[in-house]
DNA sequence: CTCCAGTGCTACGATAATCGAAGCATAGTG
DNA sequence: CACTATGCTTCGATTATCGTAGCACTGGAG
């Protein structure tokens, strides 16, 4: 059962964005593509990057993630794809944006 | 124990980019402010937009959002608030990202 | 007033996801 | 051979989420 045919969890909606939101919502998803952002990572490093994750949700997310293309094995570990990092690219206003978002919470 | 101050789940990196991705995480976050991202909606409206996602989580989700002022009750349920719609409007490239994803997956 | 439908939300037992620690298997090095 | 590093698996414990039922309140109709 692939990536894309799997119902997607909690909407029984095809749609590319629910698909993604759905993948992108799991626990660790979005860190772990975060943290590779830069340099490649091995999976030990990976797992410590992410603050001792559970190795079991690593292997999974990394399954899962491979899957959808966004993550490759590399020599040095594991890396984004061109398709992770065009991703990930999107993500650099989230980023930025947070900073503003979070010191208004504060003040 | 407020959101900001609150150790984000999995990390105890206080940095506002993880405490988002924190949140966002949660499983329905994400789809909750998308599903909202036009008119208001109200709770059970919202959660039959969501194909029926449980009412505690939803009301569990709403509490976080609207912590983080994200979302807000409005007249007619809940809306987006300003901060709401900047961060969707940031998701606006991610969802046109994830048609030609989605399209390279399966060919 | 009573009745009823709609609404926000809570309670709670059942199920599924995640965790944490331990450890296995393999590859490379000395 | 011993030793380290690495990718990953296993499994019992904990936590998150689910699904159903239903409570409390409101507003309008009769």
């Amino acid at each position: 059962m692939t990536l894309i045919d799997r119902r997607v969890r909690g909407s029984r909606s095809g749609r590319p964005v629910m698909m993604l939101l759905d993948l992108l919502g799991r626990r660790w998803t979005l860190r772990v593509l975060w943290e590779l952002r830069g340099e490649p990572l091995n999976f030990r490093a990976l797992q410590a990057a992410c603050s001792g994750m559970s190795p079991s949700v690593l292997n999974q997310r990394l399954a899962e993630l491979r899957e959808a293309r966004l993550v490759e094995p590399a020599d040095a570990g594991y890396a984004l794809t061109v398709r992770g990092r065009e991703l990930l690219a999107l993500f650099e206003p989230v980023s930025r944006w947070a900073e503003t978002w979070a010191r208004d919470l504060r003040g």
